[in-house]
DNA sequence: AGAAGGACCAGTGGTCCGTA
DNA sequence: AGAAGGACCAGTGGTCCGTA
């Protein structure tokens, strides 16, 4: 499942780390891999306000406390502390397999990102259950605090939920998800616009299950630990109106005894 | 199951509609009976600050528009409105089956609260549901803005997470439950100290069924949709560390042959 | 332009503590 | 004193929009 995992590689990145450990855990993938992931504590300096580098945090300490002076506002311009903001490259489709070239990710990176999520998920639960604490069963703020923690600064929750129900697609129809991908790469379109088509057999998948989206989440165990998006949820309902209304107007058109009057 | 639910009536409090929506929905118990309560809006003035009685804010309003003036202070003294702030009677130990004499609610009653919160969820999933919305598992805020909308002013969020442990215990030995009740209505005993014992039993049972609370509240179906309370769940972490403890203990003097020698 | 993610916001779970 | 519940608070789910 996660065999080729090597080719998931994101390109090297501003960060270290995470290109590091990716290689140390590819050949095994297993959970206990990322214990080195919290072991190697993050190195980087994480600025708050832009370019206001603040030193002291220690890494175990959560608390947000930079509120000292009291003024938060023009601080345009200030950035003269050398550290560039950073980011992950962006993505672009790639087809299953494919490794991103030059500055870019490719999409088997984007999914392994989602398994990384379920490994530091798993071990936040067990934390919690050794310590008799809530349990968390799905991808909470909590977990991806402590992916930041554990050193994994490349996940994040805008983006994680962001591509969530192309991780489905992936998950539910994978033969589906590799052809999307190869043909969206022949047409040379842009990661925004695959996104966007993966909607449409997810869709049809939920047709074909009674509608019911949080179901076919839930009863996927890679699945299940993530929200069901929003759009998703909108989208299903809709089209299961569409698809009762046109239904009914078939049966009011039948009972009606065919097309040429109006049923009512 | 309910079928005593006559014997849990609230004795008339300041609200009206609770007695008479109980006894309403008094002999079938159904969850169809509670339309009755969501039909019926509530008449009572919901005072915010004290004496401060408002007008205006429409039934199916839920907007929090209280800031007007600005003026959030020394209020005191200036409940000169005529309507006092108004409870529910306080509970006290009864029997099951007994109804509860004077300015008192009975335990049964308090339990019927349980079910009636079930019914809440019930419907605010149905509604969930048709709107293709998020559908709720628990009895969240949600629920709970639904009940007072609903009608059903006498049920809110602190009373019924203070004493979920002890509907839990009614839930899965009632014998227990029952048996407890009349032990501490015999001895005269206060709610509280009727509150405070209802945990002991419930960690007994966990302690037979591996200590997994969680799993425990979630395989009851009236249960499972109640979160855990903390207490509890903390009380089987510290209980079954005592318990691992004390097998160790026994295992260590077993190899080491006896109990006159130290172990190590 | 297309995309990554810091940071904000409304509403949550949890329960304290001013009230009766 | 014992108890009911308004109201607060830290941390959540959700995602916008200033940034690169």
């Amino acid at each position: 499942d996660t065999a080729n995992a090597i080719d998931a590689l994101s390109q090297e990145g501003l960060s270290e780390e995470p290109v590091q450990q990716e290689k140390e855990a590819g050949g095994s993938g297993g959970v206990g891999t990322w214990e080195v992931v919290v072991a190697g504590e993050r190195k980087k300096q994480q600025r708050r306000k832009k370019g206001k580098t603040r030193m002291g945090s220690a890494d175990d300490n959560m608390n947000d406390d930079d509120n000292e002076g009291g003024d938060e506002d023009d601080d345009k311009g200030s950035g003269e502390r050398g550290s560039e903001r950073q980011r992950e490259h962006p993505f672009i489709v790639t087809e299953p397999g494919e490794v991103a070239r030059g500055k870019k990710n490719g999409l088997d990176y984007l999914f392994h990102l989602y398994e990384q999520c379920r490994d530091f998920l798993i071990q936040v639960q067990n934390i919690a259950k050794e310590r008799g604490e809530k349990c968390p069963t799905k991808v909470t703020n909590q977990v991806f605090r402590y992916a930041k923690k554990a050193g994994a600064s490349y996940i994040n929750k805008p983006k994680m939920r962001h591509y969530v129900h192309c991780y489905a697609l992936h998950c539910l129809d994978e033969e589906a998800s590799n052809a999307l991908r190869r043909a969206f790469k022949e047409r040379g379109e842009n990661v925004g616009a695959w996104r966007q088509a993966c909607y449409k057999p997810l869709v049809a998948i939920a047709a074909r299950q009674g509608w019911d989206i949080d179901a076919i989440f839930n009863a996927h165990p890679r699945l299940a630990i993530w929200y069901v998006p929003t759009r998703l949820r909108q989208l299903c309902h809709s089209e299961r109106s569409n698809a009762a209304a046109a239904a009914a107007a078939a049966a009011s058109s039948c009972i009606s005894g065919g097309a040429d009057h109006l049923p009512f």
